[in-house]
DNA sequence: TAAAATTTTTAGACCAACCTAAAAATAAAA
DNA sequence: TTTTATTTTTAGGTTGGTCTAAAAATTTTA
């Protein structure tokens, strides 16, 4: 059995593993998961006890297959979660992260795989993040960040980079949600923003800042 | 905040109380909550502190303002996820429990709500039990007990007294479930069983722990 | 009402999960 | 390559929640 305390250190791990190729550091995992280096220290010989994770004093630490899964697990059922109270609760795609975070820590294989069912098999949640299948596996789509396309190319938006409530909002704000399309028109050389033409004709100027956390699937026109 | 070792401390106390009238004793909490007497001290002297509980020593406790609306609260979300687990991930009746225990715990009015009024504002779970509204309130529902029948009486299944798993399965596997009608034919004095007679005229005996485990409510034939 | 039985509490320990402060190991800079 | 800075671990302590064994209070019985 795995405590709730032990899931999220290995889901913060998981995280930082995708990122980084590398050993992830005992410091990296105290940041994410907003406690002290002790603590963490602490918890990963519980994990390496476990076997969910190979830990070398001083040498970082990895997960194992063991912990790997348990850590796509975990994702699967955030992701699903979040597609339930956004699609099925009506709550908007920034409120959905806090309460998923809880429902992912309950334990039952065949509720996972009756609300995927019942959620019709979702492949994305409402972030554009991948849900991992039943065995751990998921899609991979690519995607390009608004900030790397060139002007005149066109592109409907797949995901988001940043998670924030405040990014989240905004985007909602502006009328920028999944699945919206828009083209690329200038991007100014001074500050590196751009100005972007939607679907409706409606252009926007948009910060480097939001270019650069904005995902899209580039469309051939 | 309180964890959910106090939640479910609450709740069998709540529990405890609503059957018997008078102040609940420790043993009774420990077999409750399958622990030892000592733990249970130990929580109550918690949960006192915390105002949710009235506690002397030696005299047993009672749930306060503050306890019992915490309780109920808790009751509200246990039989709406349960309602969920039946209605739309079609779990049985004999399922749900021990998920609904998890998913009780999860912090978040909001969800509650978005919960309830997705579910249609149920008012009874799937085992006949009534859900509290988010005022704490629920609504009183005359039922007897099959046992308490006179011949020639009729009713529908209303609800159940006993949860475990292998009565609700046993009910299940016989055709009885919420909203079945049935008439009393005869009881048995040698062991108090009862024979009954469903709606399709199909004749079913039950022992006397069957009858005295499930409720109907009486119709006028 | 005194002795016996039961219930409840205390005392003392344990584990998981955290903390601070200090020590040790590793990496970076001079 | 030695010093300095950074990272990581250890040592020791706290809290919540649990336990067993023993002591104290209450209730029951004789």
């Amino acid at each position: 059995m795995t405590s709730q305390a032990e899931e999220n250190y290995l889901k913060a791990i998981f995280k930082i593993a995708e990122k980084e190729n590398k050993a992830v550091q005992t410091n990296a995992v105290a940041a994410a998961m907003q406690t002290t280096a002790a603590s963490v220290t602490d918890m990963l010989k519980r994990l390496a006890e476990k076997n969910l994770i190979a830990y070398e004093k001083y040498r970082g630490v990895q997960l194992t297959d063991a912990g790997c899964r348990l850590a796509t697990d975990l994702i699967r059922k955030h992701r699903l979660w979040e597609v339930f109270l956004v699609e099925k609760l009506g709550f908007a795609w920034d409120e959905v992260h806090d309460l998923a975070e809880q429902l992912e820590h309950v334990q039952g294989d065949e509720l996972v795989q009756r609300l995927d069912t019942y959620l019709n098999n979702p492949r994305f949640d409402p972030h554009g993040d991948p849900i991992p299948d039943a065995e751990g596996r998921w899609e991979f789509r690519p995607q390009t960040l608004l900030a790397n396309l060139e002007p005149g190319e066109q592109g409907i938006i797949t995901g988001v980079q940043e998670h924030s409530s405040a990014f989240l909002q905004y985007l909602g704000q502006v009328g920028l949600t999944l699945g919206v399309s828009l083209q690329l028109v200038e991007r100014i050389d001074y500050d590196q923003s751009v100005r972007v033409r939607l679907h409706d004709a409606r252009e926007l100027t948009l910060s480097e800042k939001v270019s650069k956390n904005l995902f899209l699937k580039i469309e051939n026109t």
